[in-house]
DNA sequence: ATAGATGCAAAGGATTTGCAACTTA
DNA sequence: TAAGTTGCAAATCCTTTGCATCTAT
């Protein structure tokens, strides 16, 4: 993990774009506008590096002292909810595994977490149009088709 | 998710050569045999819910009664380090935030964990080439490039 | 003024660890 | 028999919760 100031590459304006639309969603919401949200929005906002809740807690910190690592917690997740942020591992709550070691993707049901699983000849192969990123040695390509499970759907 | 009792779709002697293969690995591997550990691959093998520990714990224990979620995570972590298992979510650790709500791609270092952006052009768009499974409602399609970034590869 | 947000501390779940007793090779 | 594995309990890490105090609307 790389340590240091992250930032995205991304001119001031565009930050300053992203947190005129964080006020505008949280109006829309009924969302307090705080100096805590406001400035936990802005670590995740401007760092490219998918940060930890406690790193966004170390940021943060810098800023306002006095801050619970609890309200870090809280803010997160009322702005998940909120559809404002996003989890990059919908599934981080437990290890999930899988013996079938053959290439394959999976099909994650966003509500109930079920995995099915895809056999590879289900989508077409994925491939690159770009190159990759430097340094960057690929391995391994898996495909996660975030959607609604039957037995989800069923439930209304 | 699904309750009662999960069976892959496999027949029986795909099992026995699954168990075999099994033997085999530990052999090379020096890992000793025991009854817990092919009690839990078994479970692990026959299933197609992609179980976290506490489940096949579950499973485990209506075999041998007195094995202790403990000796679960052990052998899982064993195996998934022989390379006889796999993780589903290699991120699992922590939640991961992306504040970047637009369609986009990931490289990810299976060995220090960073997350890189790829954006959604860097890949040929992935289409389906058969259905997807019955009742199953996409919303959205996530690729994860499993590799090694510049800062581990240089580090031997 | 009031609903909602914060900070703190305690609780809860998932996973790992230490160690003595037991198995496998 | 030696090295590795198990079961148990305690410890650790990540995350949520309860509650009294404070703040944005």
């Amino acid at each position: 993990m790389r340590k240091g100031r992250a930032s995205r590459a991304i001119p001031a304006e565009a930050l300053a774009e992203w947190m005129e639309t964080f006020r505008r969603h949280c109006a829309e919401r009924g969302l307090a506008v705080t100096h805590q949200r406001a400035v936990i929005y802005r670590a995740l906002a401007s760092s490219d590096e998918h940060p930890t809740p406690e790193r966004v807690y170390e940021q943060v910190r810098a800023e306002v002292p006095s801050i619970s690592l609890g309200t870090v917690y809280k803010s997160i997740r009322t702005f998940t909810e909120a559809g404002l942020l996003r989890e990059v591992n919908p599934l981080h709550e437990s290890l999930r595994l899988d013996a079938d070691l053959s290439n394959h993707h999976h099909a994650i049901c966003v509500r109930c977490h079920r995995i099915q699983d895809l056999p590879e000849e289900a989508l077409e192969p994925v491939r690159w149009r770009q190159r990759p990123p430097a340094g960057f040695r690929p391995e391994r390509t898996k495909v996660e088709v975030l959607g609604v499970c039957a037995a989800c759907a069923g439930n209304q």
